[in-house]
DNA sequence: AATTTAACATACAGGCTGTATGTATGCAAG
DNA sequence: CTTGCATACATACAGCCTGTATGTTAAATT
């Protein structure tokens, strides 16, 4: 049985490091927003020192980067999970409202539809999303238009402005009653584009 | 024939004051972002002092929101001006078309869209676009339903949800020929509305 | 076992924000 | 018209934060 510093292999610490920082990076960008966030703040919480951070990040920013990487790859984690089948209008409905449901949990519109922008820019986080979330919506429209179930149109375009109408729900939503009005409209908005 | 300080009143004052500091804090904001420019910055290329500065804004996202508020209304004064008349959708897809024109100024998607719902929360921005562009848009879509052009859907959420697809847009365009290209999707979307 | 390299910790320089304090000018009252 | 107050600044200061440079310890390599 040993006691405070066990022996560890240099890939352990970093990981356990990394996932320090991130953790409370996370924790206090969503309660106080990126730019009222300090290092000194993030190190504190995290049990660790400035070094450690610039050691591991070129700078805040970087940080913040893998803190918004990792909560986008969590919410389209869930959205894949809770993929159901049926017809692709229906697919996409069900996508929408696991979508909805991933972006509940606290602080995830903050780091992805407000702070998440204003610090990577929309370029970048336009590949993000493309990379998690974003990817998921696309097939699933690309699919309802290879069956016919929705009228063809230029999917890239289609997809920045559903997606949109997507992260502005979600951003409104504070409650179960909204959540089902915001799916009923985007439902209908959906179903408009059938042929 | 005076030279160089002339008498002035004190509102003369005031307002040429406010005046220089809110297009010197665009024209940086702009330039290089909110977070990145600081105010000795802006009062330098407003020919004044942090003082005078610090008199006139309690601090400098109180400048930011100013400039903002300047910036928006100016984009709604453009919207109202252009509006023709013809069906109610008609004049949904003009003032749509004169919302893209007004946002192809250089910076406006910037200061309003990125840094604006980042500097002043969501909360903030809604309020001021309610009272500019989004008031357009919203009143034109109560329109289009009282005349029965589109079907009766709740008309909170239906704002929220077209004037973020139109946002996102407006984001995204970068040319002439992408101005078409999502003036035709959208389009779409809001036909597909009709009962 | 010796050497290199990774993973930090500490110290420092520069810059920025907001405030506190000082000054000059407009303005209003008598 | 001058006396007193308020407005519109300018200057100086304190505190904090970011990024970098330097030092130290432990792991990995040879």
């Amino acid at each position: 049985m040993q006691e405070g510093t066990v022996s560890r292999t240099n890939r352990e610490r970093t990981e356990a490091t990394r996932a320090a920082l991130i953790k409370a990076a996370r924790s206090l960008f969503v309660e106080k927003g990126y730019a009222e966030t300090g290092t000194p703040e993030i190190v504190a919480a995290a049990g660790v020192t400035r070094g450690a951070l610039y050691h591991h990040f070129a700078d805040k920013q970087a940080l913040f980067r893998a803190v918004v990487e990792h909560e986008s790859a969590a919410v389209a984690e869930e959205i894949v999970r809770k993929s159901s089948d049926g017809t692709a209008i229906e697919m996409l409905i069900a996508g929408g409202n696991a979508f909805f449901s991933a972006m509940a949990v606290p602080g995830r519109t903050r780091l992805l539809l407000l702070d998440g922008p204003a610090v990577l820019g929309r370029a970048e986080m336009d590949a993000i999303d493309a990379r998690h979330a974003g990817r998921t919506l696309r097939e699933g429209l690309a699919y309802a238009m290879e069956q016919g179930e929705i009228r063809p149109l230029p999917l890239d375009q289609l997809c920045a402005l559903l997606g949109a109408a997507f992260d502005r729900a979600a951003l409104a939503i504070r409650n179960e009653a909204e959540t089902a009005e915001y799916q009923a409209v985007i439902g209908d908005l959906i179903k408009g584009l059938r042929p």
